[in-house]
DNA sequence: ATTGTATTTCATTGAATGTTGAAATTCCGG
DNA sequence: CCGGAATTTCAACATTCAATGAAATACAAT
């Protein structure tokens, strides 16, 4: 009954566009349905983190989106496989630059291994910058990403686009905090994701809380406390040198 | 259209059980619906963890209850109430014992003001002790209360119930963190709540990505590393007196 | 221009959604 | 044991859901 999500994503695209050796001029240039994709892939991930998945229908999607209801099913196969594509495209922009930011802190901190706020910034700052300056798509994508570390359906429609940059980054970790445990570094890790969640999900909340004090759309603000916060966190599990 | 989930906490039980002014002998025994009641909740409680709110159906939810549909509508007069219902219902056993648990730590600490420690220990231990003390309803709360960090909608739904102990917490910090500006004390609340969530929330992320090494349901384990990196993360906002 | 393919439209499927009203039942105080 | 309220049952409501199949259209290459 409920076996098609699982193997969705295998069979994406069941009468989908065929990617003929070359279309148009040679090169992949865009395509006739491209603009209908992009318009799906935006509003989905508007649509997803403002009510969340469950909580938005493909006919509100595709109204958004401007376009007919059956577009979607042709173009992604299914919901699941919906949210994968939205969740992926910007998760793979995100990792590469986490990836290149570690590379150059490492390469900052020469012999040495870099800082512990050296790697949390080069975690962090890929992505909660693109909040700040991005588009507001950006902005979608984060309240969307800050839901899916809680639903067991969500963490195992994602894991294969997430997990990666999870592992590259416990992995340094522990190679600069060599005096703490593994399991120290692995929940530290969940404990940084769940403190950079806060930041990426605008609910009103903190606003609230602080009557107008705090702004979650104060990136740059929520960041210079979030880095410090974390950074130090992490160190409290175990750094010999300093 | 939608105003309805608005307004119906005012409206709730829309031909509910009256509240007669002595039922059966004096006292407010348990009256017959009580059962039925019960079964709700608990059932409510463990599919909107396991699924999500918009993930779950009435009808899951009764017939995992072993009640009839309809009788979540005349206990609780809509979806949205039931939920309420769900989270209050250990909202409240939690709020109680945080405080005491606060004013211990007051008591003990004498003329001076309690530690961090102290502070995020009072905070943390009565409802995560109870995840591992406590019957398997507390795992489902927490699976649930974990979800409802993210959706403006359910912040909305549950912040008369949520916010007095924030407000009650974040004052202790205050208090205990002078030198710290009252931003970082907001925003260290809402780290201390995303890395919590982390625990609470069964997602079997951490034992996929740690290889089994570190186990959601060790909230013991847990435990030991949450409250030393997020009392290092608080005191980092800068405590003069140590 | 015509053929073949990619994309879009339209109509509809069958099932599932939250909620409601009225009848049937249960139970307690009298 | 009876009258009345509290609770439960049953059947249906009117929407909405994701997904599909077939026909219509647009487009690129020949």
């Amino acid at each position: 009954m409920k076996s098609k999500s699982a193997l969705a994503r295998k069979s994406a695209r069941v009468a989908a566009p065929k990617s003929k050796p070359a279309a148009r001029g040679d090169r992949s240039v865009a395509r006739r349905g491209d603009t209908t994709r992009l318009s799906i892939l935006n509003a989905a991930e508007r649509c997803f983190g403002e009510n969340g998945f469950d909580g938005v229908s493909l006919r509100t999607i595709t109204e958004v989106a401007g376009v007919d209801l059956a577009l979607v099913n042709y173009h992604f196969g299914s919901k699941d496989n919906l949210l994968h594509e939205v969740i992926a495209r910007r998760a793979r922009i995100v990792h590469e630059e986490r990836v290149r930011a570690l590379e150059l802190a490492r390469h900052e901190a020469g012999a040495r291994s870099p800082s512990v706020e050296a790697i949390v910034t080069a975690f962090l700052e890929p992505l909660l910058r693109r909040l700040v300056d991005g588009d507001a798509g950006w902005r979608h994508y984060c309240n969307l990403a800050s839901q899916l570390d809680v639903l067991p359906k969500f963490i195992a429609l994602t894991s294969d686009v997430l997990d990666p940059t999870a592992l590259h980054f416990i992995n340094a970790l522990r190679l600069t905090l060599p005096k703490a445990t593994p399991q120290s570094i692995y929940w530290g890790y969940m404990f940084l994701i769940g403190s950079m969640v806060q930041v990426m999900s605008a609910t009103g909340r903190i606003e609230r809380l602080s009557r107008g004090l705090c702004r979650s759309d104060d990136i740059e603000g929520a960041l210079r406390e979030l880095v410090p916060f974390v950074s130090a966190g992490l160190r409290a599990f175990g750094n010999p040198a300093k």
